[in-house]
DNA sequence: GGAAGTAGGCACCTGAAGGTGCGTAACGCC
DNA sequence: GGCGTTACGCACCTTCAGGTGCCTACTTCC
């Protein structure tokens, strides 16, 4: 009955370990910000708006539109670009606001907390343009090497 | 013909976000970090390893062996370790040594680029212990709203 | 009067990440 | 003589993030 022991052991520790990861604030970050459209939405709103998006000018964030976004980020799908927007404001990264003029119009604006992440994974951005070009190489020798 | 001309800029412009994306290095960082298992194995690397993973003491980058990484990091299957260890290796954040001692073993060191890497993933860490929780109260009263 | 913009909702589909299970080959312990 | 360890490789299977396409109502432009 007791199959091995060792593996219940290790089965054991396994779950033990998932539940410790469960509840890693740091993890339920990584899963935030590994979401696609995430980290794209954040320096978005964080940018004026007027160019490519990565001209991360860390001016003042101004509220913008859905339609601007969608404009701003071309690459989004229009379900996506809804979907992330309402997870941002579920967390309290953004917040959304109505404005009932005939059509419609809702614009969207970084919450401090917002802002606060975006300065963290600027961090981020800031390692990828420094060092991105190394790992780059070093894949390439490494791969030249196996081939 | 020309389908309503301004579907097609969309379309375009499109095509061209997605190839600006393909070239954003922090794109691609986030793609690296955002594996389940890569942000572990460097905290690993870097613990001492006598206990939990997470106590991101910054000590001496220590090597270690497969089966020591296999048991610190309770969670995850030998094929994605593997896995994981590959990639890291051929992205230069970690070296990999063999010693043909009997049966074989293998120890695995973070580079420099990786204990840089692992330095801005602990302001991750550090955002996400003092936000998360904000985060998570956010969520729940939005819920709440909501339901 | 068709095209375009306003902000999405709903349903279906696919590719890829990640998990599970099995095998290795030589050796040590009890 | 069967269980355990060492460091993987290979094949199958499931799950789900994310993409695509079609829908709404109302208005305005050309």
């Amino acid at each position: 009955m007791t199959t091995t022991t060792a593996a219940r052991k290790r089965v054991q520790a396994k779950a033990e370990y998932d539940a410790f990861l469960a509840q890693c604030p740091s993890r339920k970050l990584l899963d935030r910000i590994a979401d696609k459209w995430v980290t794209l939405v954040l320096a978005a709103l964080r940018s004026d708006g007027s160019h490519r998006v990565g001209a991360d000018c860390a001016g003042e964030p101004r509220p913008m539109r859905y339609s601007e976004l969608s404009r701003l980020l071309a690459g989004v799908s229009q379900k996506m670009l809804t979907q992330t927007l309402r997870s941002l404001e579920r967390d309290g990264l953004i917040t959304r606001t109505v404005v009932p003029t005939v059509p419609v119009t809702v614009t969207y604006e970084l919450t401090d907390l917002g802002v606060s992440l975006h300065e963290v994974i600027r961090g981020l951005k800031g390692w990828a343009e420094t060092h991105m070009d190394d790992v780059l190489a070093n894949r390439a020798t490494y791969d030249a090497q196996v081939a």
